[in-house]
RNA sequence: GACCUGGUAGCUCAGCUGGUAGAGCAUCUCCCUUUUAAGGAGAGGGUCAUGGGUUCGAGCCCCAUCCAGGUCACCA
């Protein structure tokens, strides 16, 4: 791999500090006693401190130069004065090491004192410094005026995403939303354990995939020989504890979908789902509503947030409207009572592409996708939806043509599922028929058929209400961001391909060279019998590599081996 | 999967009708003891994503491929 001039230059450095008895690696503990943050935020004039951190800027005015640190907690500037650093006749500390052998991107102990500089910035006077850890790349550093525009953006998103430990380093903002991430399951956690309910872990690889309508990642155990799926839900799961005699469960699961990706759509991604014993769907959208402002709250401060160009306020109570009414709001067009035939020509005349492996639940889904989902900015409960698109839903106590189920949408988007759940086996059992039903029809998202999730209910499950909610997203609108990969520390990406070392190209013609040791350029070039240009590119190649060389003599180019 | 856009120095980007590869920051050398996008002077740094083709000549035109982003389709 070739290495960048920058980067070469880094390495001798790295000799020259060996050559100095200066460790560029050492393992000792670095005693601190502050950070950046508490240094400003307490900040005490002649105060002694001892900071570590990358060094992330450096003006050098010759003797003396200011600096600046970061650390987790933010940045802070030093100043190097070279009488302060090497009192004594030896200036090498600051002219040698600091000067010449320190480099942007290095990690440095500080010990100095504080002080206010003439211009008003806080800074600490470097008493003495050490060397942490050097740094052999150079950040793709940006830089900031003092308005605070940014010039030279690390903002190419692949490089970004692949390169997320450079991203964090250089991007503050970047860093943010990952500290909000996690406050978010911090107070998503508390919520439910000041509530009462028990945080669980179920299996991740599962024999049958449940819980969802979604493709699986397949792998296979090699000792019980048997396939295994990565789970694309847990809920089955989670429901099999309620049955257990847990009244509270929830868990943070990382699921799996072997479908594609996008802006919103990640293979790997997470979702909470909690389940109550002795609750329906209302107390959910009460306790949801409850927790939303909650997390909303602990997250931003505020139960505002913005989404893009929308404002979203996440104060409960919010807007609850049944999937009949909101289509009948959006279209006109009453769902209530039709048969398939009847919803099928309302869609076409709706312009919504149809076709036959549709039944009633997926024509109104469509419609409802197609007509209103748009609609709904601020968090809003779409309520009772059809039967057959919900077949782990208990039937509406009303109308056994609807399940109990909402939905939460926010700015178009779902990021909450609930039900009061089915507990009843023989309802169950024929709920999973009608889906291999459906999937016979040519529907690839209907569910298996989970026999040991049935025998289960068998034994009986309490009255539940369970929801889902779909994290990414949730992060995604309480910090306006529109891509998933920018809430996920690693987002999927393809893998980038390795250069090889030498062509092929220019290997053959080395062979060639090799038995010779020294040609004529013309018999060379002809002997490889390669194009023009791909004997270019390996003439170019081999003695870029310093493996051949090639010399002008009165005779003519010869190509000699090095 | 279809279409659109992009890939040039460590980073951000220019590069005209096809005619010797450019800038700012970063790096290196020199000057500079309260700067903050520090400043001044000078220098080096390139597989123009990859592979073909057209051409006297390709970063630029054509074909194929790879990677990314976006739109749509599919999918919770």
């Amino acid at each position: 791999m070739a290495l960048s001039e920058q980067e070469l230059v880094r390495r001798e450095k790295l000799q020259q500090l060996k050559a100095l008895s200066i460790n560029p690696f050492p393992a000792d503990e670095v005693e601190i006693d502050s950070d950046a943050s508490t240094i400003k935020a307490d900040f005490q004039e002649g105060k002694q401190v001892k900071i570590a951190g990358r060094l992330m800027s450096r003006r050098i005015q010759g003797k003396a130069s200011f600096a600046e640190l970061q650390d987790s907690s933010g940045r802070i500037q030093v100043y190097f004065n070279r009488d302060e650093i090497c009192p004594e006749e030896d200036k090498s500390k600051y002219n040698e090491v600091y000067k010449k052998l320190l480099d942007i991107g290095d990690f440095i102990k500080v010990e100095g004192t504080l002080f206010v500089t003439q211009v008003g910035e806080k800074t600490v006077s470097v008493k003495n410094f050490e060397l942490l850890s050097k740094a052999l790349k150079p950040l793709p550093l940006p830089k900031k005026d003092k308005d605070g525009n940014e010039y030279d953006g690390f903002t190419d998103p692949e490089q970004r995403y692949r390169q997320r430990y450079a991203d964090l380093v250089v991007n503050p903002h970047v860093k943010d939303v990952f500290v909000k991430r996690t406050k978010l399951f911090n107070a998503m956690r508390q919520f439910f354990n000041d509530a009462g309910y028990f945080e669980v872990e179920t299996p991740i690889l599962q024999p049958i995939p449940g819980g969802a309508a979604a493709r699986p990642f397949i792998t296979h155990h090699n000792s019980l020989d048997i396939p295994l799926y990565m789970r694309i839900a847990n809920e089955l799961y989670l429901k099999r504890l309620i049955v257990g005699g847990f009244e509270g469960v929830y868990e943070f699961s990382k699921n799996f979908r072997n479908e594609g990706m996008d802006r919103t759509h990640n293979p790997e991604f997470t979702a909470m789902e909690i389940y109550v014993a002795y609750k329906d769907y209302n107390w959910m959208m009460d306790f949801c509503e409850q927790l939303l402002e909650y997390c909303a709250l602990a997250v931003n401060g505020t139960t505002k947030a913005t989404f893009g160009e929308h404002k979203v306020d996440f104060k409960a109570p919010y807007k609850r409207i049944t999937m009949r009414d909101a289509i009948l709001e959006h279209t006109g067009f009453d769902i209530d009572a039709k048969t398939e035939e009847q919803l099928r020509v309302a869609a076409i005349e709706m312009g919504i592409e149809v076709d036959d492996s549709m039944g009633k639940g997926k024509l109104i889904d469509e419609i409802f996708g197609e007509k209103c989902e748009g609609n709904y900015i601020q968090p809003t409960f779409i309520t009772d939806y059809p039967k057959e698109m919900s077949p782990l839903c208990k039937e509406h106590r009303e109308n056994p043509e609807l399940t109990e189920r909402f939905e939460l949408m926010v700015c178009g988007k779902e990021i909450a599922n609930a039900y009061s759940e089915l507990n009843d086996p023989i309802d169950q059992r024929e709920r999973f028929e009608a889906q291999l039903k459906l999937a016979d029809r040519g529907d690839d998202e209907a569910m298996f058929i989970d026999n040991d999730f049935l025998r289960a209910l068998e034994y009986g499950m309490p009255p539940t209400s369970g929801m889902g909610i779909g994290m990414d997203r949730l992060i995604m609108f309480l910090t306006n961001n529109q891509s998933i990969q920018e809430v996920l520390f690693f987002p999927q990406m393809k893998p980038e391909k390795k250069k090889v070392a030498l062509t092929d190209d220019a290997k053959s013609v080395l062979d060639i060279l090799k038995k010779a040791e020294k040609l004529p350029l013309s018999d060379l070039k002809a002997q490889a019998g390669l194009s023009n240009k791909k004997w270019d590119k390996s003439i170019k190649e081999l003695t870029k590599n310093t493996l051949a060389k090639v010399e002008k003599t009165a005779e003519g180019l010869f190509v000699e081996i090095v």
